[in-house]
DNA sequence: ATTTAACCGAGACGGTACGTCCCGTCTTTAC
DNA sequence: GTAAAGACGGGACGTACCGTCTCGGTTAAAT
């Protein structure tokens, strides 16, 4: 219906302003600060308009992952140094970037919010995506568990032991795990 | 309406009555929901009382793995066979036992209290630890490395992909790391 | 249950709802019934609202003071006559009218609560006002004396020994500072 | 610490103890303080033997009025010498004395507490009596009434405008209750 | 230019939970 | 019998958020 009146006009940068702010306070304070108080405190930005544009608390951290870059930059030709790369890739993000805050963030709240555990389980799947993509190009047997041998460490460093992801081990377990294809393909 | 004072008859076993249910609701609902409040309308355990017994939430959670059985039940001669038999036994913690739910609750926790996160380190660490000496018995160059390539899928697996542990590929991880023994010791 | 959120349709005129409660239960319970828990169990009106609009118990006093009535109804000729129907007036507001409350929960209240003692000065002074107004017209000596002579022994009946004024003896002490008086200036 | 069980030795004399640290509270912090909480966190008194003792709030007041000396000291000749002492050590006992704050005491608590309300009148009537002996040994007219005049300003003063009680004006009311007592035996 | 819809801000309100304090009763242990 | 220590249920307190709703004011189209 476009009867008379303004048409809608996503008007103000209301929406930036408060989603920046959620992504400090995400990162700064975890995910149990992302509520409507807290960012009115921060922002400035009524609470009722708040409220207005995510209803739920999930929408929240679906905004911030919509928004987050998902980029893969990775279009070499060599297969096995681009799981390499991808690794380093994975890495970097795991430290210091919003991926980790992510991730716990993503835990605590489904443990409140059940509605979020698909959000969870889609952007652990967007992590791990591009590890089977590039292992099923390579004709690896067993794909899932070979992703996992290669990103479920530095998962669990980062995520439960709160330790810093160790860049060595994770190239070594992408060369076991290519070791294994050329012995099974050599067999 | 009962008036003031306390109840006649010598007072039921208030910790257990409260920490029984408090394993119940964590099981059942998740950390979240291990709140005084909450424990109170289950249990009918005042809410005075339970604050007197467990004033900081983190103590529910110390309670709890206090309480929980560490069995390792493992003194067997074959240091592989033994190795296996872990994996099995952590694979069924993991299944409907409070394992996940309590690296759950960890997580969760100390994201609101970073006081939880020692206790979620030592939780996790216990768990790793069979791992860790069995496979340093066995001669294993880098036994961390070595450890999370058991463990760390199953962790991920029901962490963050509420997937069932899967015991072959468990099993398989366990056979890699002892070839790669046998091929490292025979090189 | 009627879920969160506020009730719809306009909002209840609160204050005046809660002070004429407040008032009820001040004369019936006295003061010490004057807390936000019993207002709200009586009117309705939640806890959390009242909170908001009266914060310190003292609060409610001083609303209540502010909304009673301060009528002095006397533009008289005659100076003694005048004084005898203030007089009057005052007996009438210690009997069951809220004076008498008022000078009880503000007792009750400023011993609790020191900065109640400021809001009783004004309260009695503002009962003495009139007499020491009337007695200064007259020319009496010790206003002061006169007046307490005047309201004292009422106020002690009142507050003290839980006795119905005695006009009588009220209208008797009049008389008797008018004597004086007279006296004084015939001398 | 020295675990439960009556500590040894002879009981120390647990009732003056505890209302000797009574009266102390009452003076400082007013009647609402005269608790049993308050009262074992000062005395060191075992709550439970508090409550055995004093089992109701006006049981305090009950015994330190008890306590309290009642010393009438005028054994003089002279009817109108005596009402002029008793005045004066009226006057000492509302200053600094514990009398005034037996009345806002006794104000306050049976404001909560009707039960109080007689404690108050005997402790009243107590202050009262030896004025209306005096003069009714006199031979006044209505004793009451003069009473009253000479002693309800002086609780007015003290109880609700926390003036010092002007002595002057005591013995100025007392002369002229004696005078008009002359002027009507004259009559 | 005037309508008209979309948006924002400020704030009132009912409600739930929190953590604390105190009350008054009861139990247990010790003298 | 009396005292101390302490556990317990209960009630109230004051605070903090939550989520909903009302009421104005502003702005930018569409008529």
């Amino acid at each position: 219906m476009t009867g008379p009146g303004r048409p809608a006009g996503p008007a103000a940068d209301t929406e930036t302003t408060v989603l920046t702010a959620a992504l400090e306070l995400l990162l700064s304070e975890g995910a149990a600060a992302l509520t409507p108080q807290r960012l009115h405190a921060v922002t400035g930005v009524a609470r009722t308009t708040i409220y207005r544009h995510w209803p739920l608390p999930r929408d929240f951290l679906a905004a911030l992952i919509a928004v987050a870059p998902h980029e893969s930059p990775m279009p070499s030709g060599d297969l096995a140094a681009d799981l390499h790369a991808e690794t380093d890739l994975l890495c970097d993000r795991l430290r210091d970037k919003p991926v980790g805050a992510f991730l716990r963030a993503l835990v605590t709240a489904s443990s409140a919010d059940p509605s979020c555990t698909a959000l969870r389980h889609r952007y652990v799947n967007d992590l791990l995506e591009p590890f089977r993509a590039a292992l099923a190009a390579l004709g690896v047997a067993d794909v899932e568990e070979a992703t996992l041998a290669i990103v479920s460490p530095l998962l669990v460093d980062t995520l439960l032991l709160d330790r810093r992801v160790d860049r060595e081990r994770a190239h070594h377990a992408v060369e076991d795990v290519l070791a294994r294809l050329g012995a099974g393909s050599a067999r």
